[in-house]
DNA sequence: ACCGCAGTTGATCGGTTGATCAACTGGGCC
DNA sequence: GGCCCAGTTGATCAACCGATCAACTGCGGT
């Protein structure tokens, strides 16, 4: 019978404590999927009792939709800051993002059975196609939406394939842009 | 104490009891996505104790690998008697093939860590992307190779797209169809 | 007629999961 | 100074998982 409940994490307010799980969430998707959020792992993560990360979500549906709208969202940020549309191609396909394409690709795989994840995941996939549309548009394209669409799933296409170690993802880039080149019908800047 | 186990299914050779708790798989597979594949529940399918299946084969991974060959291959088969590359985008791009779409999808989603999977996925794409390129030859393509592999991962891409209804798919065919003949840079037929 | 073995069952084990909840704690307000 | 409530714990539950294995059954060969 011990006297004393052991080590309580640091006391935060609500919210905060919220913020840091969703954080925890955030760094454990990123590095081992999605389907690596549990309660207790992050808990684990968070140094919180599983309890705690029960209390301040609703539901594992929830979690999920909620850390994968945090991912996507932080991506799309990053690679809104890159300028011409054959640089936000090469960002998008150079292998580097391994990480982030795990999470997609589970996100649709889960879609069918997580309707929260599912609405987030259109939300997202609009706001990937507006900014196409935008870099589309700037580099002279007058119709964007379709070609901004084809891309799109281009990117996703190659990018999936890449996680199973099909064939080079080297050429990957230069690829696309050969194909968004055709589609376009103009040339694009190549650095 | 019952005197008799009851209602043993009837005793099959072995081989062929493994060809049917395969069968049983793969529609359980078809219908509810690869995650769906467990002892139990195949046994369920199959008329048979969750025993037998784990009997039959060699671990979950191995049974989920083999499942997904046959799934993809069986569709292979039927879209290689598709003749003309239009029709074949078509038939990949309809929509109607959203069951095989999840277990792709899902297959990608599992092939980090299920190294038979990933290699059956490397498999059935290197298949894919010579069923393409024979069609895009005979169609005319000069250099089919890599316009296959940028096509599959449209078709690939769109598809995934769709397991979360993103946006209308009925476009997605002529989509591709304008991208493709961009590309190689003649028409195509156009039914 | 019987016997051996291939086919089959289902209980069982150890493990993991999401969810729940009584109990404990500590800081700030009265 | 005491109390109260928000924050937190961790045990617990029911459900499900893959895997294992002793026991049962019935067909084919002798």
């Amino acid at each position: 019978m011990p006297s004393t409940t052991p080590a309580a994490a640091q006391r935060l307010a609500g919210p905060e404590r919220r913020a840091a799980i969703l954080t925890a969430a955030t760094e454990l998707a990123l590095s081992e999927g999605l389907a690596a959020l549990t309660l207790r792992r992050v808990g684990e993560r968070a140094g919180v009792a599983s309890g705690l990360v029960a209390h301040y979500v609703d539901g594992m549906d929830a979690l999920v939709a909620e850390v994968f709208a945090r991912i996507s969202g932080e991506e799309r940020a990053e690679v809104a800051r890159v300028e011409g549309v054959a640089a936000v191609v090469r960002t998008l396909t150079d292998g580097s993002r391994d990480a982030v394409t795990l999470v997609w690709v589970q996100a649709w795989a889960a879609a069918p059975g997580n309707a929260e994840l599912a609405r987030a995941v259109r939300a997202e996939m609009d706001a990937w196609q507006g900014l196409l549309e935008e870099r589309l548009r700037e580099a002279g394209a007058p119709d964007p939406a379709p070609v901004a669409r084809v891309l799109l799933g281009m990117i996703d296409g190659v990018n999936a394939h890449g996680l199973a170690d099909w064939r080079d993802r080297a050429d990957h880039a230069p690829l696309l842009m050969r194909a968004l080149e055709s589609m376009l019908g103009l040339p694009l800047d190549s650095p």
